[in-house]
DNA sequence: ATAATAATAGTCAACATTAGTCAAAAAGTT
DNA sequence: AACTTTTTGACTAATGTTGACTATTATTAT
């Protein structure tokens, strides 16, 4: 059990409800107060573990009656998603990243654990080893957009 | 063993509760304390007694709420081969040889095919596209340990 | 209509809270 | 003495928290 942070237990709650949902539409400031903290840390939380990465597509609307909508998407199913995921990668990715890449595949059965843990192991930062950050975000990227291209046109 | 040194009793201490528990996930400052030691020395009797060879896999995370999570593995039963491909391997490794022995894994059903396929794409020449063929097969070879290294343990 | 105001959400940078690295010093072994 | 292992701490890196300030949209007043 991990979790000891607001982050996690802010993202494990809107996990949770999503589960049934698919799609949830919150306020802001009513899940601050609900965590006790401050507004701001709801769009950390969303940034950090609810991106397209990680297979959500997030939007939101201001002023009175505003909202932010949360939605799973399927990555393979939805070629627009695929794009934006590879829009994403470009010529360069952290480790961070592209685990959460590697994990949407896996949550939506693209791939099976031991298929999504032998990626990581290739893409991590270890297994690449460059004094140069940048080299090994590039190196990774390659790595990752063969991968991505081998699932697409295999199947 | 002999519990002489601090980083004897760390680790005794860490695999008491390993044994009944198959994973644990500590505070690293807080295990310091409580043996009354610089938190760098759990780093150290984790590098040195808690590796993939002694069959633990360590993951960790920093920030708010970070920890150090080891889990204790069970080796197959042909984790001794891919030791052995690892010292052949050793620091460089061509695509052709790496191909022959991704093809050996398979043959011996250590490997599905889309398995060997993926790994395959992520070693490719047009993948890593180094201009200095030395790094080429030096990234190759790291890549390719990693994945051994990952193949020789379940789940 | 238009302008002012209220009610939202977004951004960003400072600060806080962890863990990791590395190399020098110390201790132990041969 | 030479070599290996352990201990230590200064510095680095990653992640999380907070709040002041900004941007956008809806509502109300003129």
């Amino acid at each position: 059990m991990q979790g000891q942070n607001i982050s996690d237990i802010i993202e494990e709650y809107l996990k949770r409800i999503l589960a049934d949902s698919h799609q949830i539409e919150i306020k802001r400031s009513e899940i601050a107060q609900l965590f006790n903290c401050v507004p701001s840390q709801i769009n950390y939380v969303i940034n950090t573990r609810f991106t397209i990465q990680n297979g959500y597509v997030v939007r939101s609307k201001r002023g009175g009656g505003g909202y932010i909508r949360i939605a799973k998407v399927n990555l393979i199913s939805d070629a627009d998603v695929m794009d934006d995921l590879m829009d994403v990668i470009d010529d360069n990715i952290s480790f961070t990243q592209a685990f959460r890449i590697i994990q949407s595949l896996f949550e939506d059965s693209v791939l099976t654990q031991k298929e999504a843990n032998l990626i990581l192991a290739a893409i991590d930062q270890r297994t690449l080893a460059f004094e140069d950050k940048r080299v090994e975000n590039a190196v990774r990227a390659r790595i990752l957009i063969s991968i991505l291209n081998r699932l697409k046109y295999d199947d």
